[in-house]
DNA sequence: GATCGTCTCCCGTCAGGCGGAAGGGCACTG
DNA sequence: CAGTGCCCTTCCGCCTGACGGGAGACGATC
């Protein structure tokens, strides 16, 4: 929001400004939305369109460009990691034409970079690039069980906000669940964002680090309602770690505590 | 790669050191490839790790981060364009198994958004992100057949590379088949790309713009392989677009000839 | 311990970012 | 058709913050 001293800071400050709520602005809405003046503004949106970072529409506002999405596309965190999910991802859809959902975890939130759905599926509201809690999620179970202890300790110290009745707040509780979650290598969220879906979730690796996790979101008032599902997601996991083992060399990054600089 | 002299085009220029084949790099490697003093690419990177455009890896390399991801994803020709997308995809993949491909065209040039397949599917050298030249692609041919007639003089005049015996490379010919294209509203190549591939794309509608292409690509040695196919990915195409229309408003932009700032 | 590669930090200089102001284009209004 | 309120674009002199050489720490490899 706060217009940077640097002047790399304003490119940045005009790029932030792009938000799923708000994906096309005007020049004048992104001045105001940076904070920097209208001619400032003007001077790094004409840098980033001839880069191909920003378009300008026939209604004349402005949008992220071609050229950055393909760049976000060299994330090994995001398609990287897609490209070598979706197949197996596409069959565990096949089978059960429920949410199949691929994350990862940056710091305390869980990320999703995958999702596929038919139109019967429980309606969740999660959205590819979108962000989340880790603790009521199938997924973010996952992500948390296997993360680095300082990260878990910020977890379960911070406030743990309820979405349903079943939704786990207690830190202790949530301890145990975590540790059964590394025990058995599955994790079930039984209504813990909304009262109608439960899911189950199976870590994906690489090396001996888990990079992501793999869930199957469906309809159901019980962790029963997953149960016949658990293996084929342990399944398709583990398919998924191998491709990723397979992977050119060199591409696999580790997601570690805090994304401080050193 | 020339290392601009504005503070922004080096954050740019950073960035656009990174490429498919080239997704990571060494602090010292990006200084080479952009051509810029190592002090300067230092602090130029590291005001991009902090807003976490770029991440590093265990491995000490640089990557493209999560965040430029996620903010990429925001681009309604990317991921906007795809979420409507993937449902019809999959419908369609899962009654073929073969390559379903969605693609937007960039200037004289095809990139893919979106690429579903399975194992079994004909080996395709595309990738989502990717680009290719239009007329040799299904997808390519009924983009260039929807393209501002400027785009297509410059196809057309400029030199057609021949990839395999039926390559088509005479402009008068492909004037033709663009036509045609336009007549009946779906196109096919004919083993353009490789010897033994055949696909068949349908345009995407926004209004009265074709924004982009979906087409399925099989295995086959003649037009009579997709066949069959033509009705599903024709609905499936008009599926995309009446979604698109759904769609919030004004998330959609059209494509112009050139993107040349007015 | 010498040599090469990597990354990080400091700091004096001066180029280039900054933003106020002015001007032009549209659309709607009285 | 002057008046008002948006939008966008361009210009240009001031001065700040970007620039990059250099020094130094660290780690491999020989």
């Amino acid at each position: 929001m706060s217009a940077d001293r640097t002047a790399g800071g304003k490119v940045l400050a005009v790029l932030a400004a792009f938000s799923r709520e708000r994906p096309a602005l005007t020049l004048s809405e992104l001045a105001r939305a940076t904070g920097m003046p209208l001619s400032t503004a003007h001077r790094v949106v004409a840098e980033l369109r001839e880069w191909g970072a920003l378009e300008r529409g026939p209604d004349g506002r402005l949008r992220i460009g071609l050229r950055l999405w393909a760049l976000g596309a060299l994330a090994p965190r995001g398609l990287g990691l897609r490209e070598a999910a979706l197949p197996f991802m596409e069959d565990l859809y096949e089978v059960t034409h429920q949410n199949v959902q691929l994350a990862v975890r940056d710091d305390t939130e869980v990320v999703f970079v995958e999702r596929i759905a038919g139109w019967d599926a429980v309606p969740v509201h999660t959205q590819v690039g979108g962000r989340f809690a880790l603790p009521p999620t199938g997924v973010g179970l996952v992500l948390l069980a296997h993360a680095p202890a300082e990260v878990q300790e910020r977890v379960l110290a911070g406030p743990l906000q309820r979405h349903t009745p079943y939704t786990l707040t207690d830190p202790r509780l949530l301890r145990q669940v975590l540790a059964e979650v590394r025990r058995t290598g599955v994790a079930v969220s039984d209504r813990q964002v909304t009262t109608d879906a439960v899911s189950v979730a199976a870590p994906i690796t690489a090396g001996d680090d888990v990079v992501a996790a793999l869930s199957v979101v469906v309809r159901g008032e019980s962790p029963a309602a997953v149960r016949a599902l658990t293996p084929g997601v342990r399944a398709a996991a583990r398919g998924i770690s191998r491709e990723l083992g397979r992977a050119a060399a060199g591409t696999w990054p580790v997601d570690r505590g805090k994304g401080v600089s050193g």
